[in-house]
DNA sequence: GACAAAATTTAGGTTAGACTAAATTAGGAT
DNA sequence: ATCCTAATTTAGTCTAACCTAAATTTTGTC
């Protein structure tokens, strides 16, 4: 139960964790493309993983991996310290949301529970993150978090932006350019279905957005009604 | 000079910068038991960081080593997060002073230069951090700090607690118990030379302290004259 | 249902950083 | 000057986590 796991075996359930939820199971492949490691040592890492006492994870051999519930509190005990991370970097060492990530992607492994405990109570026991990422809570439920993502929305529909789920700095300071950040309203006002374009028009921008399938699966809004 | 050198690498040379200061050089031996791993195994490190282009240390064969402008340039840098984030963990974070060390000691190594900047700019450039231990300035010039022992003092002399060199957490609390922290007054009111002890009476505390030699050189003051 | 392309696993190798046990060197006491 | 002990180094292992190249399995297409 107490571990001590290592960095790499915490980035590993993170990232399993992340892909299950939106492909159900994490392939092999998938593991180290995120990771950024070859293949072969993901399947390495998951023979261990999945062998240790108790299994983190369960191992369908060609067919990828599942967290086993010690995997999933591993990975969202991670998830709630780099969430508290991110947002603690950015409301109180006045960091930019895309700076953040990077940051809180080193400092997850090492702070104490001591450390979480103390920034959580700084921040008033938070909800969201600065990207809109639901931050597990002290006995690691997720809170609720919209689900329809942008590219799902049709022409003349509203909406206003929960979540944006990328890490990628540059992309998300062009976003916040154009006003796309969390909390922002706006209107779908074009749609290609060639290339799944999608254009929106945000509350108090002067000019419309074209934004592509790659980056509206990351957008995750509420729908307004009426 | 662009580094991204190991965290095992800058414990080294940060416990060689220290051992250098108090013994002129640093011993496998002493380095073996700061850093509490076997002496065998400093010696292989010696000299893998006395081989690298620049070296960091110089080795002398069976008589320790120092360090090289390069490996301080290092050893500042990494003394320079630690003590910097000590300092941010007690004033911003509410951690107690022999709570801060251990926190630090993991931080200190995957901070990057903007969380560096953005904490000292939090906490206004200090100089000093909760033990008293100067903080290197952002180019890595140790500010002055009282070189005289506790344990140099005489009967009757006054002086001014300046630096509490130590890590252990049992040993910090219980000397905060008693009063003995950065910018208390006291007057020394006993000395048995047979084992060292000194006896200190510090300014607003019912009782005198008896402190032992492992203890009071561990302690650095401002001698009051007069 | 065969087969090529894509995904995955196996096999063997590397590096960092630790370990133990055994051999060697240095330094202080006689 | 010798000898003993403590300090140090050498030699040989181990583990975590990565790598590449080759072999194998799965899957989608005709």
């Amino acid at each position: 139960m107490r571990d001590e796991l290592t960095h790499a075996v915490e980035d590993y359930l993170k990232t399993i964790y992340d892909l299950s939820l939106s492909h159900g199971r994490a392939s092999t492949t998938q593991i180290a493309e995120v990771l950024e490691i070859a293949p072969a040592s993901v399947t390495g890492m998951i023979k261990r993983l999945s062998a240790t006492k108790p299994p983190l994870v369960q191992y369908f051999k060609h067919r990828g991996v599942t967290l086993t519930a010690e995997g999933e509190r591993v990975a969202l005990e991670v998830i709630r310290h780099h969430r508290l991370l991110e947002l603690f970097l950015y409301e109180t060492l006045g960091y930019s949301w895309d700076e953040v990530d990077a940051e809180a992607d080193r400092l997850e492994h090492v702070i104490s529970e001591e450390f979480e405990a103390r920034i959580a109570e700084v921040l008033g026991d938070p909800t969201y993150d600065p990207h809109g990422d639901p931050i597990p809570t002290k006995d690691l439920k997720m809170p609720s978090h919209a689900k329809l993502s942008l590219n799902e929305m049709c022409p003349n529909q509203r909406g206003t932006i929960q979540r944006v789920r990328d890490t990628d700095p540059d992309l998300l300071r062009y976003l916040s350019e154009q006003g796309i950040v969390p909390q922002a309203h706006f209107t779908v006002t074009g749609y290609t279905s060639f290339d799944g374009n999608i254009t929106i028009h945000v509350d108090g921008q002067n000019a419309p957005v074209v934004l592509g399938l790659r980056i509206t699966r990351q957008i995750f809004v509420e729908q307004e009604i009426g």
